[in-house]
Order: C-alpha cells, then sequence, then structure tokens
DNA sequence: CCTACCGATCGGTAGG
DNA sequence: CCTACCGATCGGTAGG
C-alpha cells in the first residue's frame, strides 16, 4: 500500500512538471488534456486516475510556489537585519527561486489568472499581502535613511516584475553564469545603472 | 465611397480596441469571437466583414506597438546625447507608452507567442533586434564611464521587464500621478535605491 | 490505464 | 450585418 501510494504520487508530480512546462511554452488555455498526455505518455483519459481536473494542475502549481514565497518571506521579517540587507536578502531569493524553478515561477506568474474562483479570490489576495510586506520593509529602510526616498509600491512592482525577465535570459543563452547574473541585478537594482 | 471606407476603418479600428482590452483581461485563447462580437455589439459572424482571422487581430496590435518602439530608437540612435541621457530617453518613453496604450502593450508584451508564422519569427526576430540596439547603448555608456561596469543584456531585461510591471499599478490605484510614477521608476533604475 | 464516447464550444463560412 | 450551420477540438465521464 506504501509502495502504490508513493508511486501514484510521483506519477502525479511527474505530470504536474510536465504540465509546468507546457503550460509556460503554451500558455494554459493553448495547452490541451491531450497534449499534456501526449508529453506524459499515456492517453487523455488515463490523466484523470491522477489529477481531477486541468483547473487542479494549475492550482497545484500557482499555490505551491505562493508558499514558498510567503515561508521565505516569514523568514525575512523575523530576522534583525537591516531593510536594505531585507531587501537584498529578498532580491537573491526570486532570483534563485526564478534559476531553480523557473517553469513554475513562471506559471504561477503568468498564467495563475485562468484559476477558478474561489482559488482566484486567494492567489490575488496572497499577491497583494506579499507586495504589502515587501513594501513595508523598504518603507522601514527609507524611514532609517538606508533607502532613497520613493514610493515604496512603485519599487516593489519594478523589483517583481525585473526579476521576472530573466526567463527570456534564461532561455536565450547560457553566457553569463547563475551567480554573475544574481550579482548584476543586485547591482543594478540597489546601486543603480550610473557610475558614481 | 470615401465615407464608406472611412466608417469601415473606424469600425475596424473599434475592433481592434475592444479585443485589446479582452486580449489583456482574458488573454487571446480565452476570448472567443463571440465574446468579442458581444463587447462590439454585433455577432460573432459580422466581426468578419471587418478582419479577416482573430489572429490578424493580434497581428494587427503586436505590430503596431513594435513599430512605435522601432521609431522611436530609430530616432534615439540618430541623436547625440550622452549614452545614460539615451538610457534615461527609452525609460521615460517605455513609460509613457505603457501608460497612455497599456491594453495593446501588455496585450504586446504577453500575447505575442500565439501569433502563427510567419509573423511569430518575424516578431521574435523584431524583439530581439530592438534588445540588441537598447543593449550597445549601455554598452557605450560603460565604455565612456557613464555607465556601472555590468552585462548589458541583463540590465535590458531588468529594464524591459521592470517598466511592464506597470500596467498591475496602474489598475490598482491611482495614488500616484503618472509624472510622479515616471520620475520614481527612473530614479529606482538609474540611481538605484540605496541612498548615497 | 485504455476504448469509446458525450455535450459544449470553438473559429470560421455560405448565402442572403 | 444576420441566420443558419459546419467540422474540429475541447474537458471530462462511463465502464471495464
Amino acid at each position: 500500500m506504501a509502495k502504490t501510494t508513493k508511486g501514484k504520487a510521483s506519477r502525479k508530480a511527474f505530470i504536474l512538471q510536465k504540465a509546468a512546462t507546457m503550460f509556460r511554452e503554451k500558455g494554459f488555455n493553448a495547452t490541451s488534456m491531450r497534449d499534456l498526455a501526449e508529453s506524459v505518455g499515456i492517453e487523455a483519459a488515463s490523466l484523470y486516475n491522477h489529477i481531477k481536473s486541468k483547473n487542479e494542475i494549475l492550482e497545484a502549481i500557482c499555490f505551491e510556489v505562493a508558499n514558498r514565497y510567503n515561508s521565505n518571506m516569514d523568514g525575512i521579517e523575523a530576522g534583525n537585519q537591516k531593510p536594505i540587507v531585507k531587501v537584498e536578502t529578498l532580491l537573491r531569493f526570486h532570483i534563485r527561486q526564478m534559476t531553480a524553478h523557473y517553469e513554475e515561477v513562471y506559471v504561477s506568474d503568468r498564467e495563475w489568472k485562468h484559476l477558478n474562483e474561489p482559488y482566484l479570490s486567494n492567489f490575488h489576495n496572497q499577491r497583494r499581502s506579499y507586495r504589502k510586506r515587501f513594501a513595508s520593509i523598504i518603507e522601514e529602510g527609507i524611514s532609517r535613511n538606508e533607502i532613497r526616498k520613493i514610493d515604496s509600491s512603485t519599487a516593489v512592482l519594478i523589483i517583481l516584475h525585473a526579476i521576472s525577465g530573466i526567463e527570456s535570459w534564461h532561455r536565450s543563452t547560457a553566457k553569463v553564469n547563475a551567480q554573475e547574473l544574481e550579482d548584476n541585478m543586485v547591482m543594478i537594482m540597489i546601486d543603480g545603472l550610473r557610475k558614481q
């Protein structure tokens, strides 16, 4: 029984992984259950022995990613680093998530609007909450005079979207390695383009 | 006859505008011709008196946006501003395009992968070319010692994606006006988050 | 995990 | 610009 359960679970994980890749490549709506079944190596009807619906797959991907980000934010808020360091830590975490799990992160980022209720509202609320927590750290940095006087919500949006751009890079070339990429991004975002 | 032509053209423009809004809200594949027809106020079949296919709508939106960006880049390359100023000018142009035509820019940015060949390859090549031209300006700035020594391709991706984040902001609140937003973004990207 | 199949919906056309 | 309609494909189910 333990064997069956384990086999089923890993089969489901395999399906989710294939789905993440296809959802990223073609989009959620443009990926049919027949497409997905083919890439898994079974018939479309057989997918339903492992998942309840196409939307359940998207839910699994989106909320797994969201949970990782939320947990990390919990840890950072609990720490007592300086705000500017917290921002850099968050930045590095985001970049690493993007390079390590970029199929899932990309899908969670770009395809979540296809979630159904109540998951759609739930996810939307989690995003807003995450951004607010991020903005609070920036505001704390401004009030401690470590961060330039800017609109914190704008800064958060810039940071989050700037990082989401890695995927294009990730796919195009591999001429800069992951660590160089991370350092470059942190330098640009923290210190800006202009040479002092 | 001139009257008919003009009427037809503006009717088509109206359809494109409605389509841009719906493609942004729901995505290209999730928007049906029946959805679009309803928002235009006619039957689905009647759309085909103005457009040849659903994909033609997407092509019109994507290439119109691409042409605006390319023309602007032509002008900037021809100018003799300092590279760091050229970057700031590009940044401000992107931000203004995003706030002024954000339905079309968003669709062009996020839905272009649903273009059919040969438009898909054409668009893809235009994007790559645009990024290279942008990166060249940054490299010129680095060699003139105006811009920090960073990977120029990474910088371009960060900048372009950072700006695409405005749409979320644009939709959420209007507590910061367009000019403040632009200045905030330029400050963050050019001078960074950290206070000197 | 498969064969067989269903109702719904899609983009698009014919003909007026 | 509409009515009527088509072939294709979709997500999903029944039954084994």
